[in-house]
DNA sequence: CTTATATTTGCAACAATAGTGCAAATAATT
DNA sequence: AATTATTTGCACTATTGTTGCAAATATAAG
């Protein structure tokens, strides 16, 4: 099994109580965190400071990625497949419940392929579902 | 030909300097628009509140929509289908260049459906695909 | 076209969120 | 156990979004 330090140890990291802590939030978590959810689950434990740079490393090192929203938050969810340094491959589908407001990771449901226009070339490909999720039915 | 009063006269709003110019904006833009994009492009006609509060009541309107980004801001974009009050279908493709960082709708492009879960219900989807667009090619 | 009413704007102040430099603390290396 | 490298927290600053209210502007009524 694949603890914290392993996979710090992996990306590089030094092994920190913040980074420990902060990864097992995301583990235990099976929906998308965002800034404010893991300041308030740390209880005030560390600097905001720290929060916010602890997630860009874990963005930057290809632990976490970023979920895109249309409210001006940004939402972070472990990458489950093998991202490595600065490239992600998660393209699986987000699905956001307007009921009970999560932000879940349908990891199974990956992103259907799109036609482009010529001469574009797509990377990568998120999409973000908003509806009513198993839970709240 | 619809023009910047007919659009906002059938929204009911009142055709304001501001509203006008901003409406404008969208119009000659093929892309979406930033917020500050906005602010630049007005050179400062306008209070920082207004252009605020005039893009709030755009998309409450259904005259603009929001697309969904991962770093933290929001852009938007002039619906192009026929979106009414608080119900927006804008079910096409964003597509944003890591070249020239312009966001581009895909208008023709719509978005693929795609398989939920059990008891999941979607009521809207939206996609963003990154690469390189067909001008920078 | 003038007056009355409703809506919108700008200002000022406030609130929340994000980023930076640097010394102290902690982790990794020898 | 000591040295070096990395990370953390603090204080400050920057950016972004929000609110109340009076003045200005737009629409409706006469």
């Amino acid at each position: 099994m694949r603890t914290q330090p392993d996979i710090l140890k992996q990306s590089g990291l030094s092994v920190t109580e913040s980074r420990k802590k902060i990864l097992d939030l995301f583990l235990d978590a099976n929906g998308a965190l965002a800034h404010a959810d893991i300041e308030k689950n740390t209880s005030a434990a560390f600097d905001r400071v720290t929060v916010y740079r602890t997630l860009q490393t874990f963005v930057e090192k290809g632990i976490i990625h970023q979920i895109p929203t249309t409210d001006n938050s940004v939402l972070y969810a472990l990458c489950k497949h093998n991202c490595e340094q600065g490239r992600h491959h998660d393209d699986h589908v987000h699905f956001i419940c307007s009921k009970c407001d999560n932000t879940i990771c349908l990891d199974d449901v990956t992103v259907p392929a799109v036609k482009l226009p010529k001469n574009f070339k797509k990377e990568q490909a998120a999409m973000v579902v908003t509806g009513i999720c198993g839970d709240c039915k």
